[in-house]
RNA sequence: GGCCCCUUGGUCAAGCGGUCAAGACACCGCCCUUUCAAGGCGGUAACGCGGGUUCGAUUCCCGCAGGGGUCACCA
């Protein structure tokens, strides 16, 4: 394939979205497979919604998911600046060109007079749409309107009767009749383009040569082709992703949960576990695998293996996935994950010393294979804390355990023997379980799971040898005395 | 409402005229087990409907239905 130049163009108006993330990862992945260029452009002619903290963000999400651009906001590059606002001097000369051909023509209509006009045209049944009415105003007209104070918009002029054709590199050809759109806004009163003039004037300036989006842009192309052809610009190639859709099929949008990419950094998700479920939305590998690095699916990754229908975004399948990940990556890694969410529910201090932090490293690794998200952890982890467990009212089986004839006498047991003990490890742990089942003729189940409940309160948690050794002979004896006291 | 897109289990999905219709998540069993999880084995569960085309349709065509998107001085 000749040389390929994708373009992610997010519009700074808040955090970046799944929906925008995933559309993102495709063109990277496009770009990186072909050797090509992925520019990152910012789409803010939205002035009043627009931010630079936004910017801030969606460009940190970006980063943190780990895909990098090679030309653009923040890196530079021959065809900038990158931010839209910054480039109305380089779209003003075009806009002089449509005006002086005839192609586009100010419009003095206010938001009134268009808004009757919508109704009018809803009331008879028909389709809301600008019907032309400054198409043909004369110099005497405009110069009236500018009087009276009036600020022109820019209007395209839509020709009639053409049937314009979107080839669409994953939905085939797709056909629009011109009659359908009305002549279209392409510089506001402000001054600044909209939307579907200056993101045809940027992909065809920074020579974008495929333009992989969202499905939600499908209906605006035509309008896009349309500016193409009035400038002469040569035609990139198109291809529209599919949606992703909430639990009830709707469009992802904030009342479905978690929306942003942020919001699952701040849950615990590894980026690589995000990245991975996402190309599985909307995009299908060769063969029976699911998990691949990065780099694998940049070797993969096919357009043409890419879905026409929507997806749902399944939670379930992302939390499996991120789980995949946790349990691969380093008890280093993992444990920085876990710290602000430990921080936060009071179970470490803001300044952990040294010792706790290789204590709690520990206490990670034994346990990280049970987490799906870092945020789960304090609720794993807990056990490991406090210098007494009550017995969790919920548990049967633990109740039953200490209602054993034989638990006192163990639980008593395991208590001496772990304030006798001055060395601590798994092997003095694990001896001193195999003693006590000798002295006390108890084994199995009514050895190690009273031990289990006493000291944790409950019938499961981490592996109950590392769970005593890590929580320190004086700590459990006391524990256990606390037990036998409640139970 | 007009236009456009989509339609395989609950979800993601493979399939590209002939398959007992893959696989994954979730769910349910069983095994393993010093708990839970993991792991192993097994199971429930799908081609929206109606017409064509064809020796043969999940696959191709046409309707219908359903879902979604879009019709802004938002992108």
């Amino acid at each position: 394939m000749a040389q390929v130049k994708v373009r992610f163009a997010p519009s700074p108006t808040g955090p970046l979205h799944i929906g925008g993330a995933r559309s993102a990862l495709f063109n990277w992945l496009f770009a990186r497979h072909h050797n090509g260029t992925m520019v990152v452009r910012i789409e803010d002619t939205d002035i009043d919604r627009s931010t630079r903290e936004y910017e801030d963000l969606i460009l940190d999400s970006l980063r943190w998911l780990g895909l990098d651009w090679d030309e653009g906001i923040g890196v530079g590059g021959p065809n900038g600046p990158y931010r839209q606002r910054e480039r109305l001097d380089i779209y003003h000369p075009y806009v002089e060109k449509l005006l002086a051909s005839g192609q586009a023509y100010h419009c003095y209509c206010s938001e009134d007079e268009l808004e009757a006009e919508r109704q009018e045209l809803m009331s008879r049944g028909e389709l809301p749409r600008y019907l032309g009415k400054c198409r043909e105003l004369s110099i005497r007209d405009k110069e009236e309107k500018c009087a009276a104070g009036r600020k022109p918009v820019v209007r395209f002029r839509v020709p009639e009767g053409r049937t314009l054709t979107v080839e669409d590199l994953v939905r085939g050809r797709v056909e629009f009749e011109s009659d359908g759109i009305g002549d279209f806004i392409i510089v506001k009163s402000d001054g600044i383009p909209t939307y579907n003039f200056a993101v045809v004037m940027d992909d065809a300036l920074m020579g974008i040569t495929h333009i992989l989006r969202g499905e939600e842009h499908l209906s605006n192309t035509p309008r896009q082709i349309l500016i193409y052809e009035a400038l002469n610009f040569s035609m990139p190639h198109f291809a529209h992703i599919s949606l992703i859709l909430g639990e009830d099929r709707s469009k992802m949008s904030k009342r479905h949960g978690a929306t942003s990419v942020v919001q699952y950094r701040e849950q615990g998700y590894l980026p690589e576990a995000l990245v991975n479920f996402l190309s599985l939305l909307g995009w299908s590998p060769e063969g029976e695998e699911e998990i691949f690095p990065i780099d694998e699916l940049v070797r993969r990754f096919s357009l043409d293996r890419v879905s026409k229908s929507p997806a749902v975004f399944n939670f379930d399948k992302l939390k499996w996935m991120n789980w995949n990940y946790i349990k691969e990556s380093s008890p280093d890694r993992i444990t920085e994950l876990c710290l602000p969410h430990l921080k936060r529910a009071g179970l470490l201090s803001e300044t952990p010393s040294a010792d706790s932090m290789s204590w709690l490293k520990q206490v990670v690794a034994t346990v990280q294979e049970k987490l799906e998200y870092a945020a789960q952890a304090p609720d794993v982890i807990s056990v490991f804390f406090g210098d007494t467990v009550d017995v969790d009212s919920e548990d049967t089986d633990a109740r039953q355990v200490l209602a054993l004839e034989t638990s006192p006498a163990v639980i008593r047991a395991f208590r001496e023997k772990a304030l006798e003990h001055k060395a601590w490890d798994s092997e003095t742990v694990r001896s001193i379980l195999k003693e006590i089942g000798k002295e006390l003729g108890v084994k199995g189940k009514a050895l190690f799971m009273t031990v289990r409940v006493a000291v944790s309160g409950q019938s499961h948690g981490p592996d109950l040898n590392a769970l005593l050794t890590l929580v320190g002979p004086e700590t459990v004896a006391r524990r256990l005395e606390y037990t036998l006291k409640h139970m």
